[in-house]
DNA sequence: GAAGAAACTGGGAGCGCTTCCAGCAGACGG
DNA sequence: CCGTCTGCTGGAAGCGCTCCCAGTTTCTTC
């Protein structure tokens, strides 16, 4: 049995037990050489009769490391973690945090309280790394991270510089895939709705939209600027309606928004896929689940947090890792 | 401007700069009594000058107080946290904790590290406290946390046990809610998929349907036994379907499983709601979406967490708070 | 104006662990 | 048998902060 006395067991307590020093009982810890075999069974003997679990707390104050590495999400919304989006990233990130020592705090940097301990964090090195996926254009917090003392990983890219180290979806040539779909299905008419052009998701779907129909020698002229939202996409369709009702297809820029495009185009007694197709981007589980099912592009989530945390662990061991583009794929079926 | 020197300003500098002795800065720091004016405001300059943090491993390791709280989720299936249900829970911790010096840290207990990490943590107070929630049966943690030295509170209750602190959704009530209203709809054969049976929620909510239909003078033995997921909620439908052929309304202990109902009732033929009515329970978001969308049970997911993290609070602060239950509610939509 | 209370002040002892370093013992070759 | 190496040992100095305590100052009050 192990020890249930309410005081922690010290590890003065495991060398007086086994009869070695401290620092003797520390070594055989942190498996260090130096140690001869009789002591370090002894030790271990110790630790498992009193058992002893060394204090996380002492140990990072002495080693000036942390044991810790933040996820932290920057964003002006409270609610974007609600994204299941999210959820997943933070399955990928754990699970390779699994496999190590470190602990994963959360910080979801959404009011200004949270904006400042992300700050501080970043500044005085409470935590050995951080996964930033920063979520607005211009986040102040995007700058102060790239010139940090404690290794970062963006998830995602910010709109207005390219960070040093990071790991993204290959947007743009997923939107390229998608309307390049659209076009060897027979399309000729294809519009766009777009997402929040502050976010490099937004942008780059769009480029890739641009690039398909440039090399289809088709017109990229239809467009209408949306907010990733799914009311957002049900206006930007409407807008669309009016202004291009010769559409015959749309590469939409995030499955919510094609949600509410759909409802928009339905009202309007269009069918879908016959009268206009309709893809959309993220493959969510809702896409499944539309009226028709939604063609959509897959990007690999839990795959992007994995990526994350291996970079950061490279980066605290002080390798010097390549940024990653992670693969997008088209997922067919019938809004198209 | 800060400083941006690489070394961490300490105290010692603060109280140097100031003119005072580390306990002087110190007090100013944590606001503490005892400090003359002036001292206060030297001291408090020269942090603005020094740009100084608090160092909180340091910090923790002197006060004993960790300074950080875990939100544990313990379950045998890797993907569980890929579910929105646990990023809307971790969202509402965050939102209390936020007001907090706490930090969050997320503990995913999936494989048998993460358990191990997660009993190490339990019993060696290397957390202020801990928000479980413990997915599956007889979770051998769950009675550990019960009975560990760091407050607990649940987030749902375990199967086996009622713990002291916990706070869970209404699930008998939303139940019974959902299976009324099939009543006072008019239906009178009225059947039920079951969610796990070594879960709480499944057994509540099969509970909540037992006696709505009682007190109606029903006949409660439509059952099939699901499993929380969408195939095995079309799997259990083709069961009822073959053994009970005169039903006519289904209460499904989850929507993930209506939806997978919906679908073998309309491949059989069956029209929603007309030939049988269709309830789920979560109101996830895709409940909106289906065809007919789903009349669902929601509950308040968010506040859970929320309650959850007020109620460790609590217990931290010393205080002895009661088990919360919090209300379900009937969302009434096209399927019934 | 003296005695006692009240408020401040800084020294110093930890919190539990790591790690440098000087000291030692045994092994080995000459 | 002595000098040199190698590998073990434990003492002690921190890591940066909190907080107790004894000492000092200032303020009351009669």
């Amino acid at each position: 049995m192990t020890d249930h006395s309410r005081r922690q067991v010290t590890l003065d307590e495991v060398a007086e037990r086994a009869g070695v020093s401290r620092s003797a009982a520390s070594r055989v810890i942190n498996n260090a050489p130096h140690v001869s075999k009789a002591k370090r069974e002894a030790v271990q003997r110790a630790v498992t009769d009193l058992g002893y679990v060394p204090n996380a707390t002492a140990r990072a104050l002495a080693t000036q490391q942390v044991g810790a590495v933040v996820l932290a999400i920057s964003s002006d919304n409270p609610q974007v973690f609600a994204d299941p989006f999210f959820a997943e990233v933070a399955v990928g990130v754990n699970s390779v945090l699994e496999e190590t020592e470190l602990e994963l705090i959360l910080q979801l940097a959404t009011s200004s309280r949270g904006q400042t301990r992300l700050e501080q964090l970043l500044r005085t090195r409470q935590a050995d790394g951080v996964m930033l996926m920063s979520m607005h254009g211009d986040d102040p917090l995007a700058q102060l991270a790239e010139k940090s003392d404690v290794p970062v990983v963006f998830g995602g890219t910010p709109t207005n510089f390219e960070p040093q180290y990071y790991v993204d979806a290959d947007n743009r040539g997923g939107a390229r895939l998608a309307t390049e779909h659209l076009v060897a299905t027979g399309r000729r008419r294809i519009a766009t709705i777009t997402g929040r052009m502050d976010e490099s998701a937004g942008t780059a779907r769009y480029k890739g939209y641009q690039e398909a129909l440039a090399v289809a020698g088709l017109d990229a002229g239809r467009v209408v600027y949306g907010d990733f939202s799914e009311e957002g996409g049900g206006q930007a369709m409407e807008q669309l309606l009016a202004e291009h009702p010769d559409l015959d297809a749309v590469f939409v820029a995030s499955d919510q928004m094609a949600i509410g495009a759909m409802r928009v185009l339905k009202l309007a007694g269009k069918t879908i896929p016959g009268d206009v197709a309709v893809v959309g981007f993220n493959d969510v589980a809702l896409a499944r689940h539309t009226e028709p099912p939604l063609t959509t592009v897959a990007q690999p989530i839990q795959s992007l947090g994995r990526e994350m945390a291996r970079m950061l662990l490279a980066l605290i061991a002080g390798e010097s890792p390549t940024p990653l583009i992670l693969p997008t794929r088209l997922v067919q079926r019938a809004s198209s």
